[in-house]
This record gives C-alpha cells, structure tokens and sequence, in this order.
DNA sequence: AAGAACTCCTGTTGGC
DNA sequence: TGCCAACAGGAGTTCT
C-alpha cells in the first residue's frame, strides 16, 4: 500500500511521538506479522529511547540508543495512529480498519513514556518490525541491495542510464524494483510515466544509449519521479483504502492522479485527448495513456 | 542470471 | 440478495 510519499508522511507523523521518547510497555498481540516478530522484542524496546526516525526507501528506521534499529515496514495495508494523551482520538473514518473480534487487525502497541501510544494496524501482515544492530544495517538482507534514494541526489540521469543499459524489462517494472529506485511502487511508478510521456511498455534499455549516456527519455523520466514523489508527499500521500496519515486524516494525492485507476476516462494533459487504458504487467495493473506515452 | 510467476493474508468490489 | 472471481499500495522466494 504505501509508497514512498506515504512513508514519509508516516515518518513526519510518527517523529514527534517517538523521537527523544523512551518506549514503556510494548504490547505484542500476536507473534508475527510477515515473520516472526524479532527475539524477545519487547523486552528490547522497553526502556530504549528513540534518538531519531528515519526513512530509507519504504521502510521507516528508528534509531535507539541501545545500539539497535528498529526496521518498520508497512507492507500493503499496514498503518500507524499516534494517540496524544489528553486529546480526543478522532473518530474512525469510512475507512476505519475492521477491528470486530476484539481488534484482531491491530498487532502492535507502543505505549512512550509520555503517555502517548502508537497502535500498528495491518489486516493482511505483509508488514514486519525488525531489530537490527545500527551499524551493521546496510550488510542486512533488506537493505544490501537497495537502489537510489529518489529524491536524493543519487538518483540522476546518468545512474538510471548505466542501471538501464541491456535491460530488456518492462519500464515499468524496472522502475519498480526496488533496487534500482528504492522507494517508487505501482501507483507512482504510473504517474510519472505518464509525466514523462513513456510508454510502461519501453524497454528499460531505450532509456541509455549504446555507452551507457542517458537519452533525453531518460532525462525527462528522473524530472517527472522527483516531481511526482514531491507532490505526493506534498499532498500527505494517496488513500485508496487503508493509508492514513497517523493523526487519522486521509492523503491528498489521489485527487492529482492523471492514470492511475482512471481507465476509460480522457487523458487530462492538455491537448492530448487519448483514452487512459489498464493493462496487466507482472500480475499488477498498470495504467497509461497510449496516445501521449510512447 | 535476468525476468517472470507464485506466494503470503484479509477485505472489498463487481458481475452474474 | 448471494456467491464467487478478481483485485488491492509490497516484495521475498522459486521457477524458467
């Protein structure tokens, strides 16, 4: 479910609820989310103190001052909602995770030292919480072979040229996997696409040339991911279903989709007037303009 | 060894 | 109304 601007969100949401806190009781409804929740996983975080929250790729990393960092991945449905104390907790929304059967969607709560409590919802648990040493994350499976940060300066035309060059995959899958961009997913992936007037298509290779210079294609595609993912987190993100914001609001974004989930209706870039089509690649629906995205 | 298919899980939606 | 297939923001694992 989240992409990048959605986990982003999550983090600016989360950080003052956590950041300079100490974790109290940590309440563990069940054993595993995706997998097993680490060894004796409360016991870890209780007394630990959050000195920062991070963000790399989709998944959000809360450094502790026990050496360790606590990995938070949402997986496609996972959500946080911070509870201030003292303050009403808003009203569940019309897309409220289902918690009859006594709250069986809601796994994980952390109670912060301050009285403020975290609750981490996700019905279909492909999320999962991790502990890992600190300075040994980037030899973790997880994070070993992630791509560019997409709104860093790591992602550049040229990067994405020379990661390109003999890739005969789909654009669209190429710019989904995660260890090329770390951080773009299906709805995004669409988006900027359709900004930069590709079609999903292409094969990845057309975006360098021979020698592994980056086209023009290829320049207009790196503008349109960092302007997309910008105005998405801009927006607070996309809600189709589950994603919201940690206060309970909804993202913005969904509103600004130019494709995606728009099949049949008109292209809206300017002058185009090409009907927006849904199309199949690698189990997961793409959707595009095929008149403007070549 | 790149690339595609399958898998985990639950809930919602759309067609008949 | 009911039933069932298709689909949903991800990505690790297993095939070809």
């Amino acid at each position: 479910m989240p992409e990048l601007p959605e986990v982003e969100t999550v983090r600016r949401g989360l950080a003052p609820a956590l950041v300079g806190r100490r974790f109290g009781r940590v309440e563990l409804r069940r054993p595993d989310l995706r997998f097993p929740l680490p060894e004796r996983f409360a016991a870890r975080l209780e007394g630990a103190r959050v000195e920062a929250l991070e963000r790399r790729a989709k998944y959000l990393l809360a450094r502790l001052d026990t050496g360790e960092t606590l990995v938070m991945h949402l997986g496609m449905t996972g959500r946080f909602i911070v509870e201030r104390p003292g303050k009403d907790p808003r009203k569940p929304g019309r897309f409220a995770h289902r918690t009859g059967n006594g709250g069986v969607h809601e796994h994980v709560v952390f109670h912060m030292s301050d009285a403020t409590v975290v609750r981490y919802s996700d019905p279909r648990r492909f999320g999962y919480m991790l502990l890992l040493p600190s300075d040994r994350l980037g030899e973790d499976p997880h994070f070993r072979g992630l791509g560019a940060e997409p709104m860093s300066d790591g992602l550049t035309p040229a990067y994405l040229a020379r990661a390109a060059v003999g890739r005969r995959t789909d654009l669209k899958a190429f710019l989904m996997d995660q260890r090329i961009i770390a951080g773009l997913g299906n709805i995004y992936a669409c988006e900027a696409l359709h900004r930069a007037g590709l079609s999903p298509r292409r094969s990845a290779t057309s975006l360098a040339r021979r020698a592994g210079s980056p086209t023009a294609r290829c320049e207009r595609l790196v503008a349109a991911v960092k302007a997309t993912l910008g105005e998405a987190i801009a927006a607070g993100g996309s809600t189709l279903r589950d994603y919201q914001q940690t206060d309970g609001s909804l993202g913005d974004f969904q509103h600004s989709f130019a494709v995606y989930g728009r099949a049949g209706l008109r292209c809206p870039r300017p002058g185009c007037g090409g009907t927006i089509r849904r199309l199949a690649q690698g189990g997961r629906s793409t959707f595009f303009c095929p008149r403007c995205q070549r």
